[in-house]
DNA sequence: ACGTGCTTGTGAAAGCACGCACAAAGTGGG
DNA sequence: CCCACTTTGTGCGTGCTTTCACAAGCACGT
């Protein structure tokens, strides 16, 4: 029989820890470039601004990558993750609706890191179609298919207004792309098979709002607050 | 020592249903301009893209606002959602970082809904001190704790530089701002009763790579999908 | 007045997520 | 070789979330 691989890693790991590695991935790019070879689940933990137990816990979904006593290797880390979010291989990205925010994104230089490529911008403004932005020439919309088709078009990302976001969604779905992440605020109805992930400014703000308020509401009374001690 | 009461949380609407309810919000208020006077939870479930009991059990923690084998008045409750997120007073929002983002959260005309009034715009680059954004002149970040204090600001907005934005961070809370939103990628570091939440493009793509690559590792094989977020 | 039909509100159960606390495992000094 | 020390990996208790399933409540037709 021969020895087990290194762990090849059971499929499931929860979402919480999946949506947590992109943090702990962007800490460790930046202490590997400030040339550090090893680090603690403590300190790596300060970084992430999580609980070590937590970080630790996630690692493991990964595999048993720390040396007890040590720590973790930075770079032996960075690869792991990175592999794990599927960063080792190339995503193609198009972005439609090229207004202020399309815009923003598509000069957002460094795509968290590399894994990321733009491969096309699309717009429904016969005055925004043909114009370069971030090195690219604006396509225009009826093109969408064709550039899915052509460019190997894996995430779609729909900066449009609410109005069109539903129909832009379709189209990329019907093109065959499975990740769409939805800057418009609407509730996008897609297929089963398909995922969807939605940023939304106005719902960040309101919820912010609702702990201030929260927090002014018992303001004097309530002395309870998270960790505001009044003495 | 005094010990602390088991029960911290006093007036606890679960967090996982304050993020919903902007949801909710959202398309109460479309069927409200489409003129619908009542809505069965099923109904609002759908248009929100969530389960009908989890809708039903989010409400309840509101009050008892709808009527049995009718559903809820969608006007009472736009009313009781706002109220409760404080959307009925206003909020004064500064956003420091007056980039293509910036500018595309200066230009994002109706926040969500009424509630919240973008107060100041504020930069470091001198090119861009002094020009108009969204009928608003740029000021310079040096006049950050002026402005918080005369506008009376309460929520900031930090849409610099990643290397800016901590110091931009540690500035409003300074002045007093408990409420910030972080578009820049890196963990802010602030003290206990300021609520951050952060934004993060570059997350969200990871994520949705990861996904993507799950499913493309076991096309075929591993049918058994874990429940892609439909919706 | 009363039954029929629909929809809410909510116990109860199952599933996740978090964080403590500690055994296991490795390092380095003597 | 053994011991003291450090740090990982994880069992376990706790609390939050989701979902099911159904009794209770209300409207309306007869």
């Amino acid at each position: 029989m021969i020895s087990r691989p290194p762990r090849p890693r059971e499929r499931g790991i929860p979402e919480a820890t999946v949506a947590r590695l992109p943090v702990y991935l962007r800490a460790l790019q930046a202490l590997q470039e400030r040339g550090t070879a090893t680090v603690s689940s403590e300190a790596l933990a300060g970084a992430a601004g999580v609980n070590s137990a937590k970080l630790r816990k996630d690692l493991s979904h990964l595999g048993s990558y720390g040396t007890r006593g040590v720590g973790y290797e930075v770079e032996y880390l960075v690869y792991q993750i990175s592999r794990e979010l599927g960063l080792t291989q190339d995503w193609s990205v198009a972005i439609v609706g090229i207004g202020n925010l399309g815009r923003a994104l598509a000069n957002y230089g460094g795509f968290g890191t590399r894994g990321f490529r733009i491969a096309a911008l699309l717009d429904a403004d016969p005055d925004v179609v043909g114009r370069t932005v971030a090195s690219l020439s604006v396509r225009h919309i009826d093109n969408l298919e064709e550039v899915v088709r052509d460019k190997g078009v894996s995430i779609g990302v729909i900066a449009t207004p609410a109005g069109s976001a539903q129909g832009v969604a379709s189209r990329f779905v019907e093109a065959g792309v499975t990740s769409v992440l939805n800057f418009a605020p609407v509730v996008l109805n897609v297929p089963d098979g398909v995922d969807v992930r939605k940023v939304d400014l106005s719902i960040e703000l309101q919820i912010l709002a609702f702990h201030a308020q929260r927090r002014a509401d018992g303001d004097g009374r309530d002395a309870e607050r998270a960790g505001l001690e009044v003495t």
